[in-house]
RNA sequence: CGGGAUGUGGCGCAGUUUGGUUAGCGCGCAGCGUUCGGGACGCUGAGGCCCCGGGUUCAAAUCCCGGCAUCCCGACCA
């Protein structure tokens, strides 16, 4: 492409509306213009981009088995009426109505209109599995969309669903996709982690998000230097301490601990540190009083507590609770209070010095509570909320805590859709069941914003080869002298032997000052830059230059078409 | 939805506190000339409902009221 007629005009300032580095640039290079809030117009160099992300998924979910369909973005509201999810998504949707005042959703996703169009079609098991998807275009009205194409309203999103007679076939699919995800977001150049999701509220079901690690990320997650392990933060645990042998303390004593709020004070009043005290924490597990045991220099992690009493509604008092029980001294509970019904101790707990915990009444700490003596927890668990440095589960590594941006996520759905929009199978032996079905989605729009964020200097994008609009910026430098009309003839002769190679070459042919071209070549962010200017051309050479590590070279003109088509089929 | 900020040629901003000629600056754009290896320079020029509506005033970009839009923090969120 000749940037003298390309559709691009790039700025040198810094848009106001942008804050992050990947929407600033993005808008910088050319490649969008906001139209509204959270919707954006795609130039050609963006759209570029967001074709081949586009492609790399396509290529690998095909490859993985799914069949790609288009399904369409206005859906009669009827049906999310059916699956309940009208409700649910609230205003999160937009809506709009035909000429005949019939209401239609934009689709924020598939789920409903898939299911029942996979229910009109199938209905043996020997139509089993299938999975469909699609890359098209999504909408959720979000209540703060940010971060340019990072959250917008509109985005373009892959979304997968599979259907399976069984919940081992179920586990294939998932599996399958899974893998294909892992593929999808390395070609995209992107460091990510697949990270186990929080799952108690729906059962059973599985779920892991794929996140890309990027500090503007809006999500965090615990993830291990050592293997694998990741989870969100909700999700995260720790290895448990092991048990060890009790130190008697000393007899337990009472201190008056006056106008003391929080543990630091009481701590410091005490000279000792928080983390030998012990806080205990009072929840309501189906109306009785479970106490959470952790140590004063931690987090409880709720979710943890619910799962630990699963499938007992758990939830943390609330002032009203204690409202409610003055005969809970709140803010001096401890392990041994009487009223509790449970208790579920942290393992960290188990520690072989005594513990300063409440004293049961109001104004009051004891010192040398010694577990085994003065308490005995119910249950020992995991329950704190993970922080850097602690012990991985799986393989006892540092744990570290980043922040991610979610760029994919899977899902076992289960029967939920297919009971509700009559997708069965009957089975060999005749009779009927709900399919099972497991959902796959992909922000490809919010891929290029990960991959920006990951991929950029102060000079602008770098792209990674495989999703780069174009393998070679061609930067033609002809001057006035007398060497411009051979520096000229070689440019076009560079750039049609490039072409006729099937590289894809963007070619600076402006007239414009080699300051101006140089920036934007950084800016736009080519893998490959070549420059020709008269100087080279004399001594047969042209410069080039890998815009991710600044490394330069110069290479022979006469194989220098050979050389960047090999390089550049090499690495895309 | 709560808190904060902003809205002035295509883009980035000044001017608003203290109302007063023709609303400025940089970038970009057009023309001419010089220049030509890391965002060159000179001259000339085009381009403005100063977010919208109402009000105060002899006079409003500027003050008041109402609205809209955009961004940030939070809440929310497949």
């Amino acid at each position: 492409m000749r940037m003298s007629s390309l559709f691009l005009r790039t700025l040198r300032d810094d848009p106001a509306d942008a804050e992050v580095a990947s929407h600033q640039l993005m808008v910088r290079a050319g490649l969008i213009r906001r139209v509204s809030s959270g919707i954006y117009s795609w130039l050609p160099m963006g759209n570029r981009v967001l074709r081949n992300v586009a492609q790399i998924v396509r290529d690998e979910m095909d490859e993985a088995g799914a069949q790609e369909v288009s399904l369409p973005i206005a859906q009669p509201l009827d049906l999310w009426k059916q699956s309940g999810r009208d409700e649910m998504y609230g205003s999160m949707m937009f809506r709009v109505q035909d000429r005949k005042e019939n209401w239609y959703a934009l689709a924020p996703t598939a789920e409903e209109v898939v299911t029942t169009l996979v229910a009109g079609e199938y209905s043996s098991y020997r139509d089993l599995p299938v999975n469909l998807y699609q890359i098209n275009w999504k909408y959720r009205d979000e209540l703060r969309p940010r971060f340019g194409l990072l959250r917008a309203r509109e985005f373009l999103m892959k979304d997968a669903y599979s259907f399976d007679a069984d919940l081992e076939g179920l586990q294939r699919s998932y599996d399958a996709m899974f893998a294909a995800y892992q593929r999808v977001f390395t070609r995209c150049g992107l460091t990510f982690r697949s990270v186990k999701a929080q799952s108690g509220e729906i059962g059973g079901d599985t779920s892991q998000e794929f996140m890309a690690v990027a500090a503007i990320g809006e999500d965090a997650f615990v993830w291990c230097e050592q293997c694998d392990y990741a989870a969100n933060t909700e999700a995260a645990t720790r290895r448990p301490t092991p048990e060890v042998s009790i130190v008697d303390p000393g007899p337990r004593e009472s201190v008056h601990t006056p106008d003391m709020p929080g543990i630091d004070v009481v701590a410091e009043h005490l000279g000792t540190t928080a983390d030998l005290l012990m806080k205990s924490i009072a929840f309501d597990v189906d109306g009785d009083l479970v106490l959470a045991l952790v140590p004063g220099d931690r987090e409880v992690n709720e979710f943890a507590v619910a799962n630990a009493y699963a499938p007992a509604k758990v939830r943390l008092y609330t002032d009203a609770d204690f409202a409610a029980h003055p005969e809970i001294p709140k803010g001096y509970i401890g392990p041994d209070f009487d009223g509790a019904t449970r208790t579920i101790a942290d393992s960290s707990l188990r520690a072989p010095h005594g513990w300063v915990t409440g004293a049961n009444r109001v104004d009051h700490h004891d010192r040398n509570v010694m577990l085994g003596r003065e308490f005995t927890p119910t249950a020992w668990a995991e329950i704190v909320v993970v922080e850097p440095g602690d012990r991985c589960p799986s393989c006892g590594g540092p744990l570290r805590i980043d922040r991610g941006i979610e760029v994919g996520h899977v899902f076992q759905l289960g029967d939920k859709y297919s009971k509700a929009l009559g997708a069965t199978y009957v089975d060999d032996s005749g009779s009927e069941h709900p399919m099972v079905m497991g959902c796959y989605g992909i922000g490809v729009s919010r891929i290029l914003s990960a991959i920006v964020e990951e991929h950029h200097d102060d000079h602008g994008i770098a792209w990674p080869a495989s999703i780069a609009p174009y393998q070679v910026h061609l930067v033609m430098l002809p001057g006035r002298g007398d060497g411009a009309v051979a520096v000229l003839a070689t440019a076009e002769e560079l750039y049609a032997g490039l072409r006729d190679r099937g590289v894809e070459v963007l070619f600076d042919d402006r007239d414009a000052s080699p300051g101006v071209k140089f920036a934007d070549a950084d800016l736009l962010g080519m893998p490959i830059q070549i420059t020709l200017g008269g100087k080279g051309l004399a001594r047969g050479i042209v410069e080039r230059k890998v815009r991710a590590t600044g490394e330069r070279d110069e290479i022979d003109l006469a194989n220098a078409v050979e050389i960047l088509a090999a390089q550049a089929a090499a690495q895309s």
